[in-house]
DNA sequence: GAGTATTTGTAGCAGTCGCTACAGTAATAA
DNA sequence: TTATTACTGTAGCGACTGCTACAAATACTC
């Protein structure tokens, strides 16, 4: 039974970086055994279907992604505009992009209804904003408002601009400056 | 000669329906067929191949849309945190759904590379922040910057919610007051 | 009405898909 | 050693994919 296990771990794994590379295309079960080293037999032994090999490669995707975000960021508090410029030079990196490019991919399928991506989309959601949220040294009523202005400003250049997300530079200046605008604001609010 | 470019358009107003509809998932051609009240083999009579039927279409849904719009906002300029404030409340509506969630399946096909839906979805990007620019009432060097992110902070909802849209509520609401302080702050410096 | 060009149905190819029946080998337990 | 269990290869099913060969029907021109 553990050599079961074992190899379907290891499955995981090389799946998950296919995944992020590829995206949800090329899911083709013999396509994913090639990549896995295996057989569509044998994929079909270590999971129950197609389905939960999928669920159990993009949970793993999930959970790993607040790792590196988490030793991206640090856990010291950031100001938002501090945020969203380094998530910004982070979305234009090679490292992270897959992951931008399968959670749109992800988005997509779920807003088509399938039951199976809509789950998965969401708890991936929930993790970045959660995540930003605990980073963002906000207000506590606006944390989860303002994170997801961010992560939603960051996901929209990639939809507006797609393979060349760079573009979407001057959008996400214009909302760094706002950031620092309203920063600015309440400062002197504050002092007055 | 005439019948056989007849029948084209009328199948092209068919599933432009159907695409707004369901999406790029369901697009056999013995599918589309049925709903276009034809035969798979009339498709690949009436076009080339299942390529250039699928951007017929699409680019008939890119070339209504600017109608609409219009038809919605009008032409006089508009405030950004106005037109996102509308733009918001049509996102919401279920007239204008279908068009995000198509764009969305289209950005996420051409982030994975196919080129049919590269280009397409890059024609109808454009449409949508020209559309936009040219209805802001903000300075010329900020208009396309200022589009793109008011486009992007909703789309990205649709990303970060999926299936439920409205739960970017707060975000929303977020970016308008942030437009909102800017102005403000805009007059007092003009004023002084 | 003959002859030509346009339009349409039938049938099927060669490929893919997820999945399974069956048989065989290898490891483990008694 | 025997019996049970875990593992894996071969082969194929039935349904689907985009697409095509062929032939028949229909419309149009002369």
């Amino acid at each position: 039974m553990s050599k079961k296990l074992d190899k379907r771990a290891e499955v995981i794994d090389l799946l998950t970086v296919h995944f992020l590379d590829t995206g949800l295309s090329d899911t083709g079960l013999r396509r994913l055994a090639e990549v896995a080293g295996t057989s569509d037999r044998m994929l079909l032994y270590y999971f129950e279907n197609k389905d939960e090999l999928l669920a159990a490669v993009l949970t793993n995707i999930a959970g790993g992604l607040s790792a590196s975000l988490t030793q991206l960021f640090g856990t010291t508090p950031l100001s938002a505009d501090t945020v969203l410029e380094k998530l910004w030079v982070a979305a234009k990196s090679d490292a992270f992009k897959p992951h931008l490019r399968l959670w749109l991919d992800l988005a997509a399928h779920a807003n088509r209804g399938d039951p199976l991506f809509l789950s998965i989309a969401q708890q991936i959601s929930t993790g970045w904003i959660n995540w930003m949220a605990s980073l963002l040294d906000v207000p506590e009523a606006n944390k989860d408002a303002t994170a997801a202005l961010i992560l939603a400003a960051v996901d929209g250049q990639l939809v507006l601009f797609p393979g060349e997300i760079a573009r979407g530079e001057h959008a996400i200046l214009q909302l760094i400056a706002l950031f620092r605008g309203q920063a600015k604001a309440q400062a002197q609010s504050g002092a007055a």
